[in-house]
Parts: C-alpha cells; structure tokens; sequence
DNA sequence: GTGTAGCCCAGGG
DNA sequence: CCCTGGGCTACAC
C-alpha cells in the first residue's frame, strides 16, 4: 500500500539516518544534523525501518530492490554498479569507472549526486590511495565500513 | 613524501 | 558554447 503523501523514515545510530519516501520509492535520505519527526503510514514504510535498523545493527541487509530516484542517466548507470557490490565489500573508483566505461573522476562526480546513501552503498566505493570522500563527511564513511567491518585499509 | 597532467561529467555563465 | 571544479590516478621527481 502507498501514499499519496511523503513519510519520513527516522533511524537511531551514531548518527540518526532519515529517509523521505514517496510512491513505493525513497526520495532521499540522509544523516541528520538536527532532529526530524518521523511519520510512516504504509506497509513499505515499516518494512524498509525495519530492515534499516537491522543493518545499522551490523546485519547484512540488501537494499536492491528498493526502489530510488537517480539525477540524471549517467548517475543511474555509476549508481547501478555500485548496488551489485555486496554488504561487506569495497571496490575503488577506477574499478568502477572500468564497468562503467569512464574515468575515476566522472565515478566520483556522479556518486556525490547520490541522493540515497546506504540504500545506494556509496560508502563502498573507496580510494586506491585511502578511504576516499565522502558526501555525507568522512567520519560517517568510516564509521559505515567498520561497521560492515570489512575494509582493512587506512581509516 | 609532493607536483602535475590527464580524466569526463555536471553546473554555471 | 566555453569555462571550472571535483568523493581520482598514474607517474615523475
């Protein structure tokens, strides 16, 4: 069941994690700096809650199916590789730009229009050099991939 | 370690 | 159109 009114989605973390949806599909999420009352009416709404607050538990949670809003084309075909890495794993932006059929750069320039981080693992996608940016700032990065658990570079 | 030249897309003038 | 500036990289010192 959908609504014809957005809800918002309201996770408690380190930091808290909300998330705005719309018509079966999430709009945009981010990590909020201030508070944000949370309103949920449909069954998709309580469904996606509950698998973010597995995940934020350390769970190995798929957001695949989750339906999201891509900027423009070429952000929606970056954004679609990044999806199939796993919970856990990390790939760099040259990797991704080699699937893509691009350069490092461009990768970089369409992961910072994500809208939708963690349901889209932007996080996942790190430096040769290091850890790499991070839309949502560098703390937060690092605190998602410890939580995954799986990066053993430099953080 | 630091400098720098390519990379290619998006946004703004 | 032509800039400019990135969640980058490889290579040269």
């Amino acid at each position: 069941m959908q609504t014809r009114t957005s809800e918002t989605i309201v996770v408690e973390w380190n930091w808290d994690f909300v998330a705005r949806l719309k018509d079966g599909m999430v709009l945009k999420a981010c990590f909020a700096r201030e508070c944000v009352e949370e309103s949920i009416e449909s069954e998709f709404a309580e469904n996606l809650k509950r698998r973010l607050e597995r995940y934020f538990k350390g769970r190995a949670v798929d957001f695949t199916d989750v339906n999201v809003l891509y900027p423009t084309p070429f952000s929606e075909r970056v954004l679609r590789v990044v999806r199939s890495i796993p919970f856990g794993l990390v790939e760099s932006y040259s990797s991704i730009a080699e699937k893509v059929g691009t350069s490092p750069r461009a990768v970089g320039v369409a992961l910072r229009s994500n809208l939708v981080p963690v349901i889209v693992p932007c996080h996942r996608v790190v430096s040769k050099a290091g850890i790499g940016g991070y839309s949502q700032g560098e703390s937060i990065k690092k605190a998602l991939l410890e939580l995954e658990s799986k990066f053993h570079g430099k953080l």
